[in-house]
Order: C-alpha cells, then structure tokens, then sequence
DNA sequence: GCGACATTGTTTTTT
DNA sequence: ACAATGTCGC
C-alpha cells in the first residue's frame, strides 16, 4: 500500500499526529497550522492504512459547512465517494438518530425542529399560560435557563433546587415548556442532543450496535464543545472506540453560549490512553502577523500556551489608521479597497471583521458611495426570514397538524378574523384538556364553543389546512410549496402591501420554492423520513447560508465571530476601540476579556499578508456620541510591528458641540454636501479629512486635518477643495 | 380585530 | 438611531 499521498503533504508534527496509534489523540492545532488537512489525513490513514470502511467512521463538526468540506476533502483525497461516512454537525446526526429511532426516542414520527426563533416565541406563550408577567420573566431569560440545564444534561426534576423560588419558578417554566413541546412533537436544538443522549443512554441495544458501528469517532473545534455535546461524545465512544479531536484554546470564542474551554483541559483524563500533539507551525501567515498574535494572546493567563511560528519571511508592518470618527473610518476602507483592487487584487481577498453587526451600516455606505461591490456575511438568512417561516409553518402544518408553534404562527396570517381572545380561549381548552391547538379547535368548532363568527373563521382555518393537506399529497416537493404559498393566502398577502419591501418578500417566497426544487434527498442520510419531513428539517438545521447571491468580486464584510476558520490575503480590523472590542458588556469580568482577546486573536489570524487596523477617535454610537479611547488590544501588540499611516496630530480630537454651541443643522454640513469627516483633496495641501465647519455659504471655513501639513482652517470659497 | 403611535432595549452565533 | 415590540383608539 502506498501511503505517501496520505502523510508526504504533511510535515513531522502532522504526520505523527495522524499515525497515532494512541486510543485517544488531542491535537493542539494554532491557527493556520493546517486543522483540517489533519482531520482529512487522518481520515485517509484510518482507510487506506488501519484498513477501516467510511462506514465505521463519525466525523463531527459545528457548523454544515465544515462539514461539507472535510467530506469533500475526504473524497478527494481518497479519489471515492465516501457515502457511508458519518460526517456532519452534532445536531444533524443527532437529529440523524432520532428519524432513525424515534420511536425508542418517544417521539411522532413527524416530530418538527424548532429554531432559536421558534422557541423563544413559543416559550413566551408558556410564560404567558403560567401567567407570569413578561417584565420580570422575560423570554429570553428563560430560554438562555432552559438551554443552559438541557446543556448541563439536565431536565426540570434533575435540577437542584436550593430552595430559592426564581429558581423553582425558573423549574416551573421549563416543566411547562417541555409539556408543550411534547404535546406538539417539537424539538428544539438543545433537545435533539439530549434527546439522543438519552435515548442511547436507555437502549442498550442501540447503544451497543452504534459502539460497534463507529470504530472511530474525530471531532473539529473541539474547543466549542459544550458540557451535552462532551457527554454525547463519551457515550458514542465509549471505551472501545478511538477518538480523535482537534482544537485551539486560543480560538475559543463561544464560552457565552455554553461553549467549555475545560472540555480540551479535561480531554486526557476523559479519554484513556491519551497522545497529545501540538501544531504550531503555520503556513498562512507572514512573520509579522503572527509575532503580533503571539504578542496579544500571551496576555491571556489562562492558557496551556503554545507559540506560531512560520518559515515564511516578515512580510509587511501592520498598518494602524486613528479615523475622526466612524465615517472617516468607513472612507479609509473603501478607499484601501479601491487601492488595492486598483494594482490588480481581487477585492474578495479582502475582509474587514468588526465586532458587533450593527457596525456593517456606515461601512456599506461608504463603500456604496465608492462603487464597490461588497458581501456581508451574517445577519439573518434566507430560512429565518419572516416569509419564509410562514411559508413553512403551513407546510409543517400539513405535515403535522399538532406542531403548536406552527399553528399559531399563521392561524391568523393573513388576517382572517381569529383574534386574541379566540386564541387565548384556544390556549385555555387545550390545557384544560391537554390536547394540541390543532385538536382543541377542532372540539371547539364541533361544540360551537365560540362565537358565531370566531367559530366560523376556525372552521375555516382547520379547512384550509386540510385542503391544502389534501391536494398536495402527491405532488413533488416544490409543487407542494408552491400550492401552499399560493393558497394558503401568502402571497395575495404580500402582494397587496405593494411596497419596496413586500416585493423582496415575494422574491423570497419564489426563492424558497426554487430552494425546495433544488433540495436533493438522500435516502441513505434521511432514512425513512418523507422527502417533505426531510425538507423542513432541512430549513431548520441549514439557515440557508449560500442562498442567492452571485459570484461577483466582493468585498467580504463580517463579524469576527463568522470569520472563524477562513482566511484572506488582506484583513482590515475596525471599529478597535475600548468599550466596542474589547465589548463594554465583556470589560469588567476578566474571563469574558479573555475570551474578547482570543476573538482579537482570531481576527489576527485570519490575514495572510496584510493586516490592517483602524479605530475611531468618535463614534456614534446608539445616537450619542462616544468619546472611546483605542482598544487596549492595540496596546498589546509588539511596537515594532505596528506603523501609524497617518501621523495623529495634538488637534485630532476637538472638543465638539458642548463648549460651542451651534445651531441645529449648522455645524455639520458646510454647505457643498462637505461633511465633517469628508475626505477632500487640496491642490496645495494634499488629502485631508474635515474637522469641522463654520459659518453659513459665502463666507463658510473649514477646518480640515491634512495628511502632511497638518489641521488647517480654510474658507471653503477659496479652497476649491475636492472630494476623494 | 386591526391599524396607528409609544416604548423598549439593544454582543457575538450555530444548530 | 433604530428596529422590534406593546398599547391604544376605532
């Protein structure tokens, strides 16, 4: 057997990690160091060398699209297919065991996902059925509560209380809502791990062929697993099966979301007969970058610690540009972009990472006002938008006519007379008598129990419902799809909204019919499930990330936490000012700075060749002004390996408005559309950015922070300043 | 029951 | 600033 194209890519620390021939194996792998090509090696030697089928091999990751690529990788390797690998997310084969088992699970056959959306509106109507006023039990409280203990492993009757009635009234709540998911066949995310951990945990039978099934298990990203999905682990691999993982404590950057950094510390005592390997050479970066990430992440205290190193040279400085204030900021930018696309780069091979979403805004401005095309990741996507979910509350409706959530979703959408009051007489029938809102309607009609009117309108509803059911029994999935939007009401809906909005909210309706078109069903992965189950369970675990969009050469704008695992030639960090990044709500507790820190790491490492870095002295921030001094992340970094690329002047940070007060309107806008923080050019003076502005249109001044002779007041009639 | 105004709370995100 | 809710009058 020729191994060498297995393990020659691969240098000494890669090629002995993957030729363990440990039990257990941990590899320490530091940005860049090549994680993946490690997993997909590893994968190859388990194949090719130990002789394993993909059919005895679970490989599991966090998010589709890690897993789409190992697999791809994999076969590409191979030069196979690898179908009956395992390869996907926790919660995909999670939910894989369910379909498969429900049964033994104590689930319908048609048991639905609910996703984080879902939930919290249907633990708002528990709240609601409990009686507790929403002010001081807000949803989203309690639904971090409840997928906090589920998390832990943990259903109401296992939790402790110690006798503090937040904390039983918190019992109350998940009690309540686990009813109601169990009553209407939902399943939430946190459930379909405990779930399966439960339902492994009580068969042995099954606990058993799956042991043996899987000979070997890897896990990516170990460093994001939580408290369940470690506990899944263990009990999947139990003590015969080898497992793999691979992980990055310097990249754990979702300890808020349950996230246990303790999960790799604990790896060797969990595992038995445990070989730990450390990746530290890096192939993505130049010297530069990666001393200023070793600089900032040696910050952290709580760390085993590890060191990058690279064989590649210097490479360039990093480049730190002070802006006025976040428009300045944007303009910097789009003109970096405009730079660099202009000798000949591809603006897709530049990133610009930002901390929180809401920073995406003036930097879309900026660079529509430039003309460049850009990307921006995140946000919400394609199978979470409002339409969409309608769209399929009636599809899952007639798949299960029990799913509650669903139910009330669209029992009133569009409009058809069934109010408040009829629902919460709905919502009383149906506890008293324990039964779905599905059935209780129907009792209800039956008993005339509601108004003349309201009963009317129900029974029409419950119609609706049935013939939509009915008529697309058999029709291939998007005409399914099709049929429901069209009769259901939705789209006459839309359509008589007739503005700009509701017209992309009827593309997207068109697009979740081509998304249904285009959904291929795999047999061997969906088991018995109906195409239409296999769909909806599509939508939920896969939010539709790479609907639409073209290809086009695209600046890529996201935030830092999606940025993980990509890599581009050229990175702009923004918005690095104290209070932003590191974020206010993280500042006080030192552990959450930490982990602020590996986020900065993180974006660090993302760059290749060029890193730049920017801050604004100003920022509007939910409309006040914020004064925030830089991050003290830049202050973190090697000096040497920093250059400012504008020289920051002593009057770089005037005092504003207070101490001159200025009419309303005056002040901003010195008439030529010259706001403060515009770009201009000056034929004597060179480019420089407005500082401020006074008096009215014939006898405006300006006062203007040149790049090379520094601020100067001007009157703007004399000027002929231009803008760039 | 429904549309028009006030109030509210604002990290990060995948599944 | 701003979107996403909740309250009020018809």
């Amino acid at each position: 057997m020729d191994v060498s194209p297995i393990l020659s890519p691969l240098n000494d620390a890669q090629r002995a990690a993957d030729a363990s021939m440990a039990h257990s194996t941990l590899v320490l792998a530091g940005a860049g160091s090549g994680k993946t090509r490690v997993l997909v090696h590893r994968i190859a030697w388990l194949c090719q060398v130990e002789g394993l089928s993909p059919y005895s091999i679970l490989a599991v990751t966090f998010t589709n699209k890690a897993a789409r690529e190992m697999r791809g990788r994999v076969e590409e390797l191979l030069q196979m297919p690898a179908d009956g690998m395992w390869v996907g997310t926790f919660h995909g084969l999670a939910h894989r065991l369910l379909r498969a088992h429900w049964r033994e699970a104590g689930l319908p056959q048609t048991f639905q996902i609910l996703d984080a959306d879902d939930q919290r509106r249907l633990i708002k109507r528990v709240l609601k059925g409990l009686d507790l006023d929403e002010a001081s039990w807000p949803a989203r409280q309690a639904q971090w509560y409840i997928n906090g203990r589920k998390e832990e492993g943990l259903r109401p009757e296992a939790v402790g209380d110690q006798g503090d009635p937040v904390g039983q009234q918190y019992i109350r709540i998940y009690s309540a809502y686990e009813a109601a998911c169990r009553r209407a066949g939902l399943v939430d995310f946190a459930e379909l791990l405990l779930r399966t951990t439960e339902l492994l945990q009580g068969h042995a039978e099954l606990l058993d062929h799956y042991r043996r099934r899987f000979r070997h298990i890897l896990v990516d990203e170990f460093q994001d697993t939580n408290a369940l999905q470690y506990q899944w682990l263990r009990l999947l691999a139990g003590e015969q099966s080898p497992i793999f993982a691979v992980g990055d404590e310097d990249q754990s950057i979702y300890g808020w979301r349950g996230a246990r950094l303790e999960n790799l510390h604990h790896f060797s005592r969990d595992f038995r007969d445990c070989e730990l390997f450390r990746l530290e050479q890096n192939y993505r970066s130049t010297g530069t970058i990666l001393s200023a990430a070793n600089g900032l992440i040696s910050n952290n205290q709580t760390r085993m610690g590890k060191s990058l190193w690279t064989a590649d040279g210097e490479g360039d400085p990093i480049r730190l540009y002070a802006a006025y204030n976040e428009q300045d900021e944007a303009r910097f930018v789009a003109d970096t972009v405009a730079q660099w696309a202009r000798e000949g780069n591809r603006r897709s091979d530049v990133a610009v990472l930002y901390r929180s979403n809401a920073q995406s805004r003036v930097l879309e401005e900026a660079l529509i006002a430039a003309a460049i095309p850009y990307r921006v990741y995140g946000g919400l996507r394609f199978f979470e938008r409002a339409e969409v979910k309608d769209a399929l509350a009636y599809v899952r409706l007639t798949a299960n006519r029990h799913d509650d959530a669903s139910f009330e979703r669209v029992v009133n959408l569009p409009t058809r007379g069934i109010g408040e009051r009829t629902l919460a007489g709905l919502r009383v029938l149906a506890q008293e008598r324990d039964l779905t809102l599905w059935t209780a309607t129907t009792q209800a009609v039956d008993e005339q129990a509601f108004a003349g009117r309201a009963t009317k309108a129900l029974a029409g509803f419950l119609e609706l419902v049935d013939g939509l059911a009915q008529a697309t029994r058999s029709l291939p999935l998007h005409e399914q799809v099709e049929h429901v939007i069209e009769h259901s009401g939705l789209r006459a809906h839309h359509g008589r909204e007739g503005d700009e909005k509701a017209q992309g909210r009827l593309e997207n309706l068109d697009e979740l019919v081509n998304a249904a078109r285009a959904f291929n069903f795999d047999p061997q992965q969906h088991g018995e499930m109906s195409r239409l189950d296999a769909f909806l369970a599509h939508a939920a675990l896969e939010a539709g990330e790479g609907q639409g969009d073209s290809w086009e050469d695209c600046v890529q704008l996201m935030t830092l936490h999606s940025a993980k695992g990509l890599e581009f030639p050229m990175v702009i960090l923004v918005g690095m000012e104290e209070g932003l990044f590191p974020h206010n709500m993280s500042i006080a507790d030192p552990t959450r700075l930490e982990e602020e820190r590996r986020l900065c790491y993180v974006g660090i490492t993302r760059a290749r060749r060029h890193l730049l870095i920017s801050y604004a002295e100003t920022r509007r921030q939910r409309g006040a002004e914020h004064y925030n001094p830089p991050s003290r992340f830049i202050g973190e970094l090697p000096e040497a390996l920093v250059v400012s690329i504008r020289p920051r002047l002593a009057m770089s940070r005037p005092m504003a408005s207070p101490v001159a007060p200025r009419r309303a309107g005056a002040g901003r806008d010195a008439g030529d559309g010259l706001q403060i923080g515009t770009r201009v050019l000056h034929a004597g003076f060179g480019e420089g950015v407005v500082l401020d502005c006074e008096g009215d249109v014939p006898s405006a001044r300006v006062q203007v922070n040149f790049e090379r002779e520094g601020c100067k007041w001007l009157v703007l009639g004399y000027a002929n300043l231009q803008r760039c």
